[in-house]
DNA sequence: TAAGTAAATTGCGCCAGCGCAAAGAGGAAA
DNA sequence: TTTCCTCTTTGCGCTGGCGCAATTTACTTA
């Protein structure tokens, strides 16, 4: 598969790099394509490389000790993830990459990013407003965790990765169809698959979504905004 | 109370500025006192200001619609905060910093920082690299959070607030003094007052740590570890 | 020294949510 | 069509941790 370097401009750091720049990072990349469920990089592992996500789905976690794991984001087409090592030299990658769906990504040299970056203003601004965009999330995330009931921070959720994720299905712009299994959802909110397939079930007796096999439509944003907020009943 | 301008390299990201740029910071900069319990800015609030702690201690916490609170992290001298809206024009603040204790910080404007940002590569490194450091802070005490059991979770808050903000007491190398009330343990590891209370009791009464009034003391840092990485009993 | 205030402790009851186990349902492959 | 596999559902029992309320302890101010 060949990279057209303009396609890297859809990658939010890139918007404003300038033609040579962005051949020179493909230049400088190496294209990976792994299967689904196969790793791009494993927490721990040293960050010399960061990626953009060139086709596919993947997914950034991060497990416990004890094996259990937590989702972190979802990464979609010309997103960028594993980027840290362009920033502290000697890094490792503080989670781990796996592919949700065949996917393929560029693979460049931390090293080349940081040692471009010196000279480029606009690749400092625009990875600096990634990141805060991250600490904010992150920040979020961290609270409603804290502090929400299981049905909310899973309305919450399913909101958030519908924002990140989502398309809007069919004719009527009301929905929104989500390729996600429980699992899914169940690791990027914090409780286990039983409680969301219980949540998820009473919404649908409630006419907020509709389920299926590792998927979820919603039929009725409104009142899921409704039940994240605890509006509802 | 005069700051010297020199005392700025305190701060990790002037450590390399020169002494004309930290003589620009101090000047285009308003020393704010404020009060325990007093606040320097909201959650919500335009960022238009960025804070360096001169003295004192405060808190960054963010609060849910009901009003509950989750501290997100305490700041120290010569520790920066609210620094964000110095890389996103009209950015709001996304937590609210509390102090701890009479406190005073320099406030500077966000845009001062943003435009010497520009000409100053070394800024930029190292903003990146404190804000790296709070993404895998956030997505570690997230992951904490959504999997570990609170006697553990305590253990990682105490053992990380000790690093943080806990001063070596005494002769003794092995002790590790805390200001810390059991509240803000609560609300730095997403519990209650009443678990904080009754899990240190129980490690009190092992001889892990010793307890007073809004006071922590680690006799035994080893078992904290321990007990974080539950290895203990 | 006493009174007043805020923090911390502890007993107690309760329930949200976990997690096992078994059954059901949807896709894929043969 | 059948088999196999994986994902999902649901009943059920259990318990970790929440949160009220009452008390105790520690600091502050007069």
């Amino acid at each position: 598969m060949e990279i057209n370097p303009l396609d890297l401009r859809h990658v939010s750091v890139f918007k404003e790099a300038t033609d040579d720049d962005l051949k020179l990072f493909v230049e400088n990349s190496i294209l990976r394509t792994i299967e689904e469920g196969e790793f791009f990089f494993f927490q721990g592992d040293p960050a010399t490389y960061f990626y953009v996500l060139v086709s596919g789905r993947a997914k950034l976690l991060q497990s416990n000790p004890a094996g259990q794991q937590v989702n972190l984001r979802t990464i979609n087409e010309w997103q960028m993830f594993g980027a840290l090592g362009a920033v502290r030299p000697n890094a490792t990658y503080p989670a781990t990459a796996q592919a949700l769906e065949p996917s393929s990504a560029l693979a460049i040299k931390s090293e080349f990013l940081h040692d471009i970056m010196q000279t480029r203003p606009y690749l400092n601004i625009s990875l600096m407003q990634l990141m805060t965009g991250y600490i904010m999330e992150m920040q979020e995330r961290y609270r409603e965790l804290a502090t929400e009931r299981v049905e909310r921070r899973i309305a919450l959720t399913v909101l958030r990765l519908a924002s990140q994720v989502g398309e809007r299905s069919g004719y009527e712009e009301t929905t929104i169809e989500l390729p996600l299994s429980r699992q899914d959802v169940a690791e990027a909110s914090g409780t286990t698959i039983f409680t969301v397939s219980r949540v998820l079930a009473d919404w649908e007796r409630r006419g907020v979504v509709e389920t299926g096999r590792e998927r979820v439509l919603i039929r009725n944003p409104h009142g899921l905004v409704q039940i994240a907020e605890g509006l509802d009943q």
